[in-house]
DNA sequence: CACGTTACCAGACAATCGTTTGGTAGATAA
DNA sequence: TTATCTACCAAACGATTGTCTGGTAACGTG
C-alpha cells in the first residue's frame, strides 16, 4: 500500500469513489475506464470490484451524497427569519459556495446524470425541480414583499440563475484570485440586482 | 434511399453531420456510438467512411460551423452605433437566440470539446477566450459611460452571463411556453437588469 | 457500348471495454 | 494450530468499439 496515493484516513471504500469523481470529472463518465480509477487508487482494475457492484455503482454515489449536501442549504435557508431578499442573497451565497468547494463534484453532477439509469434519472429530475421550485418560490416572496422588479419572471431568473451557478466549476481555478468565499458573494449580490433591478426594462415588450 | 430519413434538400455529408449532432446531444459524445449515427441516417456503419475520416473529425465540424456564425455576431455588435448598455443587450440577446435556435449544436459545443485533439482544444479554448474578452470590453465601456454599478467586477458578471446562457439548451423545450425572441429578450433585461442594479450592493465587501 | 465515379454493403480487424473467476498472502480469531 | 476473513492479483470472458478492405450495383459521360 502506498500512503501518498492513498488519502489521510477514511476508509479504502471512499478513497475508490473519491478516485471516481476525479476521472470521471477529468475524462467524462462515459470515456472514462474502470481501469482509470483503479489506476488511480493504485490496485487493478479487477480488484475494484471488490468494493463496488458496477461502474455505474461508482456514479450514482455521486449522486446520493450531494443530495443530502444540497438539502441542508435549502432547509437552512428555511429556517432564516429573514426578509425574502434576504434569504434568496444567502441562498445563492451558499449554493455558490458549495459548487466552488466541490469543483469536481458539482461538474459531474451536472454534466452525467444521462448515464445513469432510469430509476435514478428520474430522481436526479425531481431534485432539480426541488431547487427551482424552492427558488422560484423565494423570488415570488421577493416580488410580494415589494423588492423585485414588477416585470421579472420568477422562471426564467431561476433558469437564468442556476445556470450561471452550475457554470461555476467550468471556469474557476483553485490558486490565485479571489477566495471562493468572495466570488460567491459577488454571485450573489448580481442576482440581488438582477432581481431589483429589472423593473423599467420590461416595459413595452410584447410576451411570445 | 428514404426520403423521410434523408433532409429536404442538401447533400448527404450534411445530412451525416446533422444526424451526428444529433446523436452527440443524445448520448454524448462518447457514449455514442459511429453505428448510431449511421442507423439514424441509415446505412451501415462503415459506410460513414464514405463522407468522413473519423469519429473525432465529425465533431470537430460541429465546432468548425458554430464558431463562424458566433463571430458574425460578435462582428454585428461591435458595429453597431450605439451606447454600450444598448450594445451588451443586443449582444445577450443575439447570443441567446443562437442557442435557442441550435440547441443540439449548442449543448454539444460547449459539453464534448474535451473529446477533441490538443491542437483543437486550443482553438476552442481561445474562441472562448474571445467570448469573455468581447464581453468584458462591452461591460467595462459600459462602466466608462457611467451606465453600471461601480461595485461591479466585470470578469465575474462575464463568467456569470456565460455560463447562464450556455445553460439555455438544458431546459428549454421548443414547443408551447413563450417564443426563442421572447426569452432572449428576457435574458437581455436580466443582464441589463444586473449591470445596472449591483450599485449599493457591494458597500462593505472585502476583496478576499 | 465502355469507363470512371458515386454511394454504398458485407465482413473482417485488433483493441478496448466492464465484468467474472479462481486463487492467495497476510492478518485476525478460536 | 487451524479456520476465517480481508484485500487484493492474474487471467480470462464475451461484447462492443472504430476502422479498413474488397466488392458491386447504379449512373453519368464519351
Amino acid at each position: 500500500m502506498d500512503p501518498t496515493v492513498v488519502g489521510t484516513r477514511q476508509s479504502r471504500r471512499d478513497d475508490v469513489l473519491d478516485a471516481a469523481i476525479e476521472v470521471f470529472h477529468d475524462k467524462g463518465y462515459a470515456a472514462a475506464s474502470i481501469q482509470d480509477v483503479a489506476e488511480r487508487v493504485g490496485v487493478l482494475k479487477g480488484s475494484l470490484y471488490y468494493y463496488i457492484d458496477s461502474k455505474e455503482d461508482l456514479l450514482s454515489h455521486v449522486f446520493d451524497t450531494s443530495d443530502e449536501q444540497s438539502r441542508a442549504i435549502m432547509e437552512g435557508v428555511t429556517e432564516m427569519d429573514a426578509p425574502a431578499l434576504e434569504k434568496l442573497r444567502s441562498f445563492v451565497y451558499e449554493w455558490s459556495l458549495w459548487h466552488l468547494s466541490n469543483l469536481e463534484r458539482a461538474s459531474v453532477y451536472f454534466r452525467e446524470w444521462r448515464h445513469l439509469d432510469g430509476r435514478q434519472q428520474g430522481a436526479v429530475r425531481r431534485k432539480r425541480r426541488e431547487y427551482e421550485g424552492f427558488l422560484i418560490d423565494l423570488l415570488e416572496a421577493t416580488k410580494a414583499e415589494g423588492q423585485a422588479a414588477a416585470g421579472l419572471d420568477p422562471r426564467y431568473v431561476c433558469f437564468f440563475t442556476l445556470s450561471a451557478l452550475n457554470g461555476l466549476p467550468s471556469w474557476y481555478r483553485d490558486q490565485g484570485g479571489d477566495s471562493a468565499e468572495y466570488i460567491a458573494g459577488a454571485y450573489a449580490e448580481m442576482v440581488v440586482g438582477m432581481v431589483r433591478g429589472t423593473a423599467a426594462a420590461s416595459r413595452g415588450r410584447v410576451r411570445g
